[in-house]
RNA sequence: GGGCCGUUAGCUCAAUUGGCAGAGCAGGGGCCUCUUAAGCCCAAGGUUGAAGGUUCGAUUCCUUCACGGCCCA
């Protein structure tokens, strides 16, 4: 993008930049040692009476958020990460040079601030500011400081005006990163190995979903941006590792939407000698523990153990259909439209199934919910059920309308395990984009025996969409996405 | 991909049936020592997303395009 015209604003900021420099003050200083956080300051100061002063200094440093001036004093909002402070700028402290110098800087530049606690007449707790720096000068004008950022294109795309101008923006990321610091922590604590496994990817796999393609130049080849994790994860429980994790980014090559974004943080854990039952419960412990480590107090319930029905009754309890007794398309699509629900006659039987469960059952889902026990065509990774005859045993788990976790008793057998690959090969000759394709190495990995193994995908931006109470994963994607 | 809506000053928004494009904040010049969206006075700030069309005259009506939002696929 070729640089705009500077507007008035912009000359007046460079101009005032130069009259800096002329003082003698360097605008962009390479360091500002000793500053503690703003949050810091009020924890220690919450019981100060209005009026009440203190001998106490801190250091602190932020950009300038807004300025009420007085004449011979001033107040000014100072925000860091961990919020804002007002401080109180006098001519009787600073001198008059150093104050109207003060003042003299524009809202967005960055300062430091050596300033002593005290609490003003109207009871908000302030800086008496003792002494300043200028940190870094800021050349543009800042979103507006009452209405902050609203454009939402804006917000994506530039998303440090976002941050710099939205509380609740700052709040949200900041809480994401504890979501993700303590998903960490938790699975460490329990003995789980974070690994890396490879993103670029000679063959893809592991879920069902076209990828992006990309090439290698030396080696001349085409590679893949992984769709998931699964199947290197579980070489390595071949290989002994017995409990691993990976937290990163998988890569779909599909339509935005307010819960899809092509490139997306997945969770994949695997536990050897545990099965989806055993998954179930590590979920939904992890999910209550975020929940109360970010401090949830929005309408859903977390409170273990969450509910667990079978798919199959689930999708009986919301439109009464028994989908085991319509065993064929024909079937189900006629007793769907018995029941007013349109279902795509060209569809498969189990593409039906999974229609009416999107459709009918996860959109009334509010409170956590695990369903369980899938069509075995749906699901080419997970072991065949040891009761229901022609389901696996996977559950998805879904929360305020959502899907949000997908976990499965990992199929161990190597020959039904290239049944499954056959039967996906077929699926993709008949001209379905989103078929596995046939992963020869990962046959003979299980060749060499994977114990009893119990597995599960996390999409941790729908997580925090949840725990954040966002309607869009946009919100709680740094750079999400755009045209 | 389809439908609906939007794009005006740095930011947030107005503008009657098609009739001189405005305000608040920010920025500039002044006044002001407990304010907090501080206040008061003065001056400035625009290719109305882009291109084309209708018209004496277009922010407004029409067409196309770009970008975005919401809903649907």
């Amino acid at each position: 993008m070729s640089e705009p015209e500077r507007s008035n604003i912009e000359e007046d900021r460079r101009g005032k930049l130069e009259r800096l420099r002329a003082a003698g003050i360097e605008p962009f200083p390479h360091a500002f040692p000793g500053v503690g956080s703003i949050g810091a300051v009020h924890a220690a100061h919450a019981e100060l009476a209005d009026g009440e002063e203190t001998e106490a200094a801190y250091r602190v440093a932020g950009r300038l958020h807004a300025r009420r001036g007085q004449g011979k004093a001033a107040f000014l909002d100072l925000v860091d990460r961990s919020g804002r402070i007002q401080l109180h700028a006098r001519a009787d402290v600073l001198g008059a040079d150093r104050l109207a110098l003060l003042l003299s800087l524009d809202l967005g530049d960055l300062i430091g601030i050596d300033g002593t606690a005290f609490k003003s007449r109207r009871g908000e707790l302030s800086l008496r500011v003792d002494g300043w720096t200028l940190l870094a000068k800021s050349l543009r004008p800042p979103p507006d400081k009452f209405h902050g950022l609203t454009d939402i294109e804006t917000r994506y795309r530039r998303r440090e005006l976002d941050l710099i101008a939205n509380e609740q923006s700052r709040e949200l990321f900041i809480m994401r990163s504890r979501v993700i610091s303590e998903t960490r922590r938790w699975l460490d604590e329990r003995g789980f190995l974070e690994v890396e496994t490879p993103v670029l990817q000679p063959l893809y796999g592991g879920a069902l979903a076209r990828p992006f393609t990309t090439h290698h130049n030396q080696l001349d080849r085409d590679l893949y941006l992984r769709i998931a994790t699964e199947l290197y994860l579980k070489r390595l429980i071949v290989g002994g590792l017995e409990r691993v994790y990976e937290l990163g980014k998988d890569f779909r090559n599909e339509g935005v939407s307010h819960k899809h974004n092509p490139e997306f943080t997945m969770l994949e854990w695997y536990e050897a000698y545990t099965d989806y039952t055993d998954i179930a419960t590590r979920l939904e412990q992890l999910v209550a523990h975020l929940a109360d480590v970010v401090g949830y107090d929005g309408e859903i319930d977390f409170t273990t153990p969450w509910r667990r029905i079978g798919l199959v009754e689930a999708i009986a309890e919301q439109t009464g259909i028994d989908v085991l007794e319509h065993r064929d398309p024909h079937a189900l699509h006629a007793a769907a439209a018995g029941a007013s629900i349109e279902l795509d006659p060209g569809d498969t039987w189990p593409r039906m199934v999974d229609e009416l469960f999107s459709k009918r059952v996860e959109p009334a889902v509010t409170d956590p919910t695990f369903f369980l026990d899938y069509p075995v065509e749906l699901s080419p990774f997970a072991k065949i059920h040891r009761s229901r005859p022609g389901l696996v045993e996977r559950f998805e788990c879904c929360c305020a309308g959502m899907e949000f976790a997908n976990a499965f008793s990992e199929l161990n057998d190597p020959d039904d395990q290239r049944a499954r690959f056959e039967q996906q090969r077929r699926e993709s000759e008949a001209g379905e984009e989103e078929a596995q394709p046939y992963d020869e190495d990962f046959i003979r990995a299980l060749e060499h025996g994977m114990p009893p193994t119990g597995g599960i995908g996390i999409g941790i931006d729908r997580l925090v969409m949840i725990l954040a109470g966002r309607e869009s994963i946009r919100e709680v994607v740094l750079w999400p996405a755009m045209r």
